[in-house]
DNA sequence: CATGCCGGGGA
DNA sequence: TCCCCGGCATG
């Protein structure tokens, strides 16, 4: 078993572990990755925060400097006589050397080598030469910040110092600030006194481009037998997607803007892919496994992970019962459906909505009675609606219907034959489900009002036969399925697509 | 809760 | 392609 996930493992970021350390490593370089772990010194205090200031040169700089650095963010240095330095003087900087530094006072006695004249003043309004590409760890009264951002430039420069140009690397700095202050609080675990403002913000980044889900393109028709379809180019159905259940929020507690437990792990590291969900706020379950941070949506979900992958199969579990609800712990996650947005309410928190009016009406929207029987149709891209399923059905043929199941039924070949039968029998399985039935618990997000949209949708579905419910599914087989016939300690004696969770082949209904 | 397997992905 | 697996429909 283990060997099976291991691989799969791989990628997912130790959660507990490594929360507290990363950070630093934003976009740049996995250089400042590997220094990390050492910048973790104790006491230190600044030092670790300037890697982020990815200058290069900082990190050759000799070991004098360093020892400036780190005192100079704090407060003072040890000038020796004859240094060669820059001093704010006159509204402008300055070089000079070191005449003498007093301690005690901490003021620094300055030989002006342009001025020609000497000054004493504070060691902190005094800098080395070498000392450039610092980040001044944290908050220095701004304007001690201010000068600092622009001691560099004018170095070189030796102009006076633009207003705009202390403004902009202000606001650069600001921004650096910024950048690295969102991406080390991943942290998070406990809601204390964390950084949550601009961290919420990069976090969630909505820029996810992403356009709808759309119709995927089809790719192809006929291919391999699971996932291929008959021949028929059947629009592929989006699959009524924003209408996964989702109970209320339950369990979700009430806390708001909270961490995105997940968000960072998943978001950040696991699928900064550009793809994603399409719902807006759910309750979701993440392994605590060691090393797997998985997240699921349903309980039964990451049960089942934790149960079947780290703890070994349903079998022999004898005194492990339900030993893997401790394995897993429950986050809220928000999201953005692609397509459309709720007008107004940009990311607020998606209030505990009032339950639908009543299901069975739920699953209506979509039928209007419309008489449109050859409209544009397809105008996929936009949003999801449960509509969306039935959207395929073209206007007048079953045959694409059934074709679309007949699928699964079976290799595909004889379809061309007679489609009417499956036509009829799917519809006649149908009954069972009459119209309202589809308790659809659908229900996107808030359905505020401008539902126009939705509502307005395209349509034509309809269609007489009753069979409500994304595509109807095939009613399981009774035959024992490898699966069952040699448990999942023996998933390697099941027939591949049992492996793949596809229909079995070896034990055909 | 256990199964079966579709649909969506990742490599 | 090959392979996996979440989620969901079903017993
Ligand atoms: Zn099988």
């Amino acid at each position: 078993m283990a060997s099976v996930l291991s691989r799969r493992l791989g990628k997912r970021s130790l959660l507990g572990a490594r929360v507290l350390g990363p950070s630093a490593s934003d976009g740049p370089s996995g250089a400042g990755s590997s220094l990390e772990p050492q910048a973790e010194l104790p006491e230190g205090a600044a030092p670790q925060r300037f890697l982020t200031s990815k200058g290069p040169s900082c990190q050759e700089q000799p070991k004098e400097v360093l020892k400036a650095l780190g005192t100079a963010g704090l407060q003072q240095v040890v000038f020796q006589p004859g240094q060669k330095v820059y001093v704010w003087h006159g509204g402008q900087e300055c070089t000079g050397l070191v005449e003498q530094h007093s301690w005690a006072e901490d003021k620094v006695t300055v030989w002006l080598l342009d001025q020609k004249l000497q000054i004493c003043c504070k060691a902190e309004e005094v800098w080395l030469s070498e000392l450039q590409c610092v980040m001044p760890p944290v908050a220095l009264p701004e304007l001690g910040a201010q000068a600092l951002a622009y001691r560099p430039v004018s170095r070189n420069i030796d102009v006076p110092k633009r207003k705009s140009d202390a403004v902009e690397m202000d606001e650069m700095m600001a921004a650096m600030v910024l950048t690295s202050l969102s991406c080390s609080p991943v942290v998070q675990s406990p809601p204390g006194a964390e950084a949550n403002f601009s961290a919420s913000r990069a976090v969630s980044g909505d820029p996810w481009k992403e356009s709808g889900d759309v119709s995927d393109s089809g790719s192809s028709t006929t291919s391999g037998h699971w996932s291929g379809s008959s021949g028929i180019s059947t629009p592929s159905p989006p699959h009524p997607q924003a209408s996964p259940k989702y109970l209320g929020d339950a369990f979700g507690s009430p806390q708001t803007d909270h961490g995105f437990e997940t968000d960072p792990d998943p978001f950040l590291l696991d699928e900064p892919a550009p793809r994603k969900r399409k719902n807006s706020v759910k309750v979701m379950y993440k392994c605590l496994w060691p090393n797997c941070g998985k997240v699921l949506r349903s309980i039964v979900g990451i049960k089942r992970h934790v149960k079947a992958l780290h703890l070994g199969d349903t079998v022999d579990s004898d005194q492990f019962k339900r030993e893997e609800d401790f394995y897993y712990t429950e986050v809220q996650m928000k999201e953005e459906p692609a397509g459309l947005s709720a007008p107004g309410t940009p990311t607020a928190e998606p209030a505990p909505t009032p339950r639908v009016t009543s299901s069975s009406l739920a699953t209506l929207p979509l039928p209007l009675p419309k008489a449109q029987t050859s409209g544009p149709e397809h105008s996929s891209l936009e949003s999801p609606l449960p509509s969306g399923a039935l959207s395929k059905s073209a206007p007048g043929s079953f045959w694409h219907i059934q074709a679309d199941h007949a699928y699964q039924a079976l290799p595909s070949f004889q379809i061309p034959v007679s489609p009417h039968i499956y036509t009829s029998i799917s519809w006649a399985a149908a009954p069972a489900a009459a119209s309202p039935l589809s308790p659809v618990r659908s229900r996107s997000l808030s359905f505020s009002e401008p539902q126009p949209p939705p509502a307005a949708k395209s349509h034509l579905i309809v269609t007489s036969p009753p069979r409500a419910q994304g595509s109807a599914r095939k009613a399981r087989g009774e035959a024992k399925k490898c699966r069952k016939v040699y448990g999942i300690e023996h998933r390697d004696q099941w027939c591949t697509a049992c492996r793949w969770k596809k229909a079995c082949q070896r034990f055909l209904d």
